[in-house]
DNA sequence: CGCTTTTATGCTAAAATTTTCATGAATATA
DNA sequence: TATATTCATGAAAATTTTAGCATAAAAGCG
């Protein structure tokens, strides 16, 4: 018989697929027929298993990137850039074995989104949605913390939480923010400061995320003084003009 | 603008649909036909698929947005059709004022996100997902149980959830399933067992909808007898053979 | 080494899915 | 109301998938 001088082993050619998807985001059997030189049938096969694995999304005519889906939400979270590079920023506060005590809010999707595989942490929250982010982590433990859900920011509000928080002992706190200024953090939601100052109460150390953008703004109600905050957490450099003022209030600013 | 690719998987092409409505809020029909290259017979088919899962709100000519913030944790639901005509079957059920304890899965979320708009209803559920979808509506009071986070069934389980569900009166409970035969209805958690025991003690009537696929399954682990059930809805006829030797133990088949 | 078993692949026909087209009904808009 | 759009439907065409089977290579094993 001839020699097959191309023949890609298995995984090899699964390899390719993976590394195809990355890049384009989708892939047609057909094409991939052609560029491996194999029958339809086996790309199809191929993509079934990666599918089963979880590594593709497997569709009519051929399959296409897991984060593909979620680039529809992606684009559609406010400031998306700014958040990323905040959530690098905090996850480097995370250790090993530590409580972390969370909101809701974009930014702190992101970070959740993002958290170190090896990392092995115990996480409460508020947040359904969260909480699934969450979820998706190997080791994290994560604990939702129940009570009725609000309407407009989806988090668990309520006497209940408010309870539950106070039973806890968490090492840090991340606090998504809604305003701050050199006074103070500030929400609009009455029932959501209840919960933030309870989160804040339960905390050894309290760390905000937030874009720049929300710096020197106020709202109606005060979570807690700007002097409170261990560390604050933007997009910018601490070097940067607009968080000048705020050196001196935060003990930490990164 | 609307760029122009070759062929576009339908996946593709909704997500696309998706994007695009979340920027502009709204799209045309004849736009997007002539922006993808399609027929309007096809976007007209994909609104009206975006629709029925609740993703965007079809109107004469084109669709709106729905504010969204779920797309991600949006997996494809397996049987779709089928879980769509147990829900308006269990959708029934419902009446203004109840007290309605329910746990995750698929086909309850089909429910949740057909749930009309006029009911005024109290939801108790472990599930954050069904919570998420049940914020939307604009009558619903939501409270989620909280309590540790299962990593692969995405409801919450442990003491604490137990201890809380004994304490809800309600009118009936929603249980999702995963194995159920003339004996009794089974799942393979041990922890999720626990939790689906104590809500059925904590309410008056038990409604299981469930695929038909799902019946004469058993798994590790014995949750109920499948006498105690209530309710039982499948999207098959009560009348068909799968489904006889099922009326002289359940109270009401859908 | 031979022998069996497993795995991978390709082929075919039938089934399912997706898309388009044609048509009349329903709906918007001037 | 008249006119133009849009919608729903079913049939047809195009494409993709499934399932069963045959082949060949690879792996195990006495």
């Amino acid at each position: 018989m001839l020699t097959n001088r191309n023949s890609m082993l298995k995984k090899e050619r699964q390899a390719f697929i993976i590394k195809e998807i990355n890049l384009h985001n989708k892939v047609l059997s057909s094409d991939l027929s052609m560029a491996l030189d194999v029958s339809e049938d086996t790309i199809r096969r191929d993509l079934n298993e990666l599918a089963m694995e979880g590594r593709v999304v497997k569709v009519h005519g051929g399959a296409l990137s897991k984060s593909y889906q979620m680039a529809a939400v992606q684009a559609d979270t406010y400031a998306y850039e700014k958040k990323e590079v905040i959530a690098m920023k905090t996850l480097k506060l995370f250790k090993d074995g530590m409580v972390i005590l969370t909101s809701g809010g974009t930014t702190m999707r992101e970070i959740a989104k993002r958290l170190p595989e090896s990392l092995q942490v115990t996480f409460f929250t508020i947040s359904p949605l969260i909480a699934l982010e969450l979820a998706e982590h190997p080791k994290a433990d994560v604990i939702l913390l129940g009570g009725q859900l609000s309407n407009a920011s989806k988090v668990t509000i309520g006497a209940e939480v408010v309870q539950k928080i106070s039973e806890i002992k968490a090492d840090i706190c991340i606090l998504g923010i809604n305003g701050m200024d050199l006074d103070g953090i500030t929400d609009s939601d009455y029932e959501i400061v209840q919960v933030k100052k309870a989160m804040i109460k339960a905390s050894k150390q309290m760390i905000i995320p937030t874009i720049s953008e929300k710096l020197n703004t106020a709202l109606r109600y005060k979570v807690t003084p700007t002097a409170d905050i261990d560390c604050l957490i933007t997009e910018l450099s601490p070097l940067h003009d607009t968080i000048q003022p705020y050196l001196s209030q935060v003990k930490l600013v990164l």
